[in-house]
RNA sequence: GCCCCUUUCGUCUAGCCCGGCCUAGGACACCUCGCUUUCACUGAGGCGACCAGGGUUCGAAUCCCUGAAGGGGCGCCA
């Protein structure tokens, strides 16, 4: 076990954002690669906001995600409490000594961080008032990613708020020497407040942890950062739309990282292994939903066909597709037939519902479309005599059929494939002709052909 | 307004640290053709970028400067 300890901390606010689950996956990354230990600690200082159940959701989706804690909730570990709500007295005894130490001080009812250097009082034209400008030397950050960042802290802070809660800068900084974290690793927008971090390290007396600021994720369009609003925002929508956790995971990795031996799809034991902070890009990475999507295929196409079932299973039964009567043995031959063509669980009940239904829609627009190359009613009305009089839907025999009626109707016999596809699925893809129709059986693809033929023939 | 970070195809990126192997490679998306008597998979090809301007150098995507653009921070939010 090597000394490296990283954190995650988020604060619980009812939905766990895509750029978290990437921090705190980088920080997972990190300890795995090097043998440390990943601390999950809660960041609930501002009570009105947090409930158990905001709490559960992050605590489900890093599970989900397969980001395992070495300590924190549920999990213990020697530097606990890993809730900041039940730390509060220690952080009452650290502001304490920095009051002792002369570098806090209470003014307007809050407990304010002294800068050393020299005063002067400045009109900031930002916030519109007066403030106490202090001229402290630039604290020096070396930072794994971005390098050496010089920036200076120019006014003294709130650390302590008028309620008697403290602020995030102070725990945040207390907790991690607490908790001996070697390796903050965290977004870029915690870089320019790095600098009041490190003074709080300096007026501790306390050597800071080395530092990694990832890039952030901004939104597919418009400007900006992603934000909970936008769509692919939240680890839940993943989850909701039966995305595979191992795919997001894969993806988000690839977001701000790359492997060196190039690939982009792979397991996570080989992300891990060639993981390293040095390597995390600087800039920040726009979000693509259809990149997203791409990942989630290829895992989809990868599983067993097992495990695609007893993935399946359970999004037909939500969908109310299929039930507890549903025979066991056809469900697993019609999820064979789709798994090659699935592109994501969630379009999979729309995708096999006629398997488990003679109420189906047909798809308008697809039979609009075929409308304008020939009359599909037409073709099915054709198929009927000759379906009637065949002794099966197998593959020779519907080739045979097709032959024939295209000859005797002076079509093409592929002018046939459409029509009957659209007739027995309502859809214009789906899995392969003959396959389908053999495990619907001839009654039932004669009696949707008929029904096709009563409602669309003009 | 001040401060910090960033800048290679539409998007994610390789290359950049240690200048020539880069007529800039890959992936997603898009387009074309082939395979498949349907759908899909797949195969082959195509489209498409070094932010701009100055330097340094025999030579710059790679080094330096300036500018522009994008992002972030400046809260008794985290």
């Amino acid at each position: 076990m090597s000394e490296v300890r990283t954190r995650f901390a988020p604060s619980p606010t009812g939905f766990f954002h895509i750029g978290s689950a990437r921090t705190a996956l980088f920080n997972w990354l990190y300890a795995r690669a090097t043998g440390g230990t990943f601390v999950l600690r809660i960041e609930d200082t501002d009570k009105e906001r947090n409930t158990q159940e905001f709490l559960d959701v992050i605590l489900e989706s890093m599970r989900w995600l397969g980001m395992d804690w070495d300590e924190g909730p549920q999990v213990g570990g020697d530097y606990g409490p890993y809730f900041q709500s039940q730390r509060s007295d220690f952080y009452k005894q650290k502001v304490r000594e920095l009051m002792d130490k002369g570098r806090a001080y209470e003014k307007d009812g809050a407990i304010w961080f002294r800068l050393e250097g020299e005063r002067e009082t400045v009109y900031d034209d930002f916030l519109k008032k007066e403030y106490e400008r202090v001229h402290a030397a630039p604290v020096i950050i070396d930072d794994i990613i971005r390098g050496r960042v010089e920036r200076a802290e120019d006014r003294d802070f709130v650390i302590v708020r008028g309620n008697g809660e403290p602020v995030f800068h102070l725990v945040n900084v207390v907790d991690d020497i607490a908790m001996k974290i070697t390796h903050v690793i965290r977004g870029e927008d915690h870089l320019s407040n790095t600098s009041k971090h490190v003074e709080l390290y300096k007026a501790f007396g306390v050597e800071p942890p080395k530092f990694a600021h990832i890039p952030l994720i901004l939104k597919t369009e418009g400007s900006g950062k992603m934000s909970k609003r936008d769509r692919g925002a939240l680890i839940e929508e993943y989850q909701s739309r039966h995305f595979l956790p191992a795919a997001v995971r894969n993806f988000l990795c690839m977001l701000g990282w790359t492997p060196k031996d190039g690939r982009e799809i792979l397991p996570i034991e080989d992300i891990i292994a060639q993981f390293d902070l040095a390597d995390v890009h600087q800039a920040n990475a726009r979000f693509d939903e259809r990149k997203m999507a791409f990942f989630n295929q290829e895992y989809l196409r990868a599983l067993p066909d097992e495990s695609f079932a007893w993935l399946a299973a359970p999004v037909l039964g939500e969908a109310k597709v299929i039930d507890d009567k549903t025979d066991e043995d056809y469900l697993q031959k019609v999820l064979a037939l789709c798994k090659p063509k699935m592109n994501a669980l969630d379009t999979l009940p729309n995708f096999v519902g006629y398997f488990f239904t003679e109420d189906f829609p047909i798809d308008e627009k697809a039979l609009a479309k075929q409308s304008k190359r020939g009359d599909p009613a037409a073709r099915c009305r054709e198929l009927v005599p000759a379906l009637e009089a065949a002794a099966d839907v197998a593959p020779a025999t519907i080739d045979a059929l097709f032959e024939k009626l295209g000859a005797e109707n002076g079509v093409k016999p592929t002018d046939y494939f459409a029509p009957m596809r659209l007739a027995v699925s309502g859809q214009a893809g789906g899995p392969g002709l003959h396959e389908l129709l053999e495990l619907l059986g001839k009654e039932r693809v004669l009696s949707r052909v008929k029904k096709f033929v009563e409602k669309f023939a003009k």
